[in-house]
DNA sequence: ATAACATCTGAACAACTATTCAAGTGTTCA
DNA sequence: TGAACACTTGAATAGTTGTTCAGATGTTAT
């Protein structure tokens, strides 16, 4: 059932069959999709974003309450509650002088749990 | 119900409970723990890793064939299924010259479906 | 208005990352 | 054996990223 079946194949390994190809370029979702989807997924690949939503799970939290709780500086909790906040995974409300963060998305605790069955097999 | 409760604190402005602190310092996974989830979305955070999944949700292929789909040089490709081979997310079978590469993990389609979900909204 | 506080912002720096290129390994087949 | 192919590897490069620092904005209370 195998064997060469498009004539413009880089190298001759390739031994997928023509309807193969087509249907993952059917299948696969557009560019800017899966761009967009990589930029998503960045953002949990910092350890200190991922601290803050796990923070934020317990309860929404002015800036300086989470940077006390991960002994970071307000500064640097203010420049990943910005990148958070682009990719509307938190959402920020003003009361007097602090700003609370709190969750935005319901499928955050999904995509945590997903990941740490990962790691944990 | 809210007011100062901790003299450690960094700055004035906090006003959460301690046992708020106690709780969230208590459900927080290991450091370690948090540093390996985000090892594991960075691997998530390429668009040419997300591609190269897609392209494998179809079928097993070799690297030539992936290289062939994404119009890449099967050195970056090779490359990249090593990061995600490292994260255990595909496995490698080699038969004769080629080595077929495939999903070695039942959360990545999970995974990615959240995070479809998110950008999508 | 002034002071004090919470937060944000931009520049700078070091650390990291993806791709390319050239050279390497491992396999098949004549 | 040796040529051809599939794939890997390491070094080099440009581009990106997280934190720090200093200074700016916005809010409250006096």
């Amino acid at each position: 059932m195998k064997g060469k079946s498009d004539e413009n194949l880089q190298c001759d390994c390739t031994i997928i069959h023509a309807d193969i190809v087509d249907r993952v370029r059917e299948k696969m979702p557009q560019e800017e999709m899966l761009y967009d989807l990589a930029e998503l997924f960045k953002v949990f690949g910092d350890s200190t974003r991922i601290k803050i939503i796990w923070v934020l799970f317990e309860e929404e939290m002015c800036v300086c309450d989470i940077a006390y709780l991960l002994n970071m500086t307000p500064s640097a909790i203010s420049h990943q509650l910005r990148v958070l906040k682009q990719a509307r995974l938190v959402k920020p409300r003003r009361e007097g002088k602090n700003i609370f963060y709190s969750l935005d998305d319901e499928h955050i605790a999904e995509i945590l749990n997903q990941g740490m069955s990962h790691i944990s097999e």
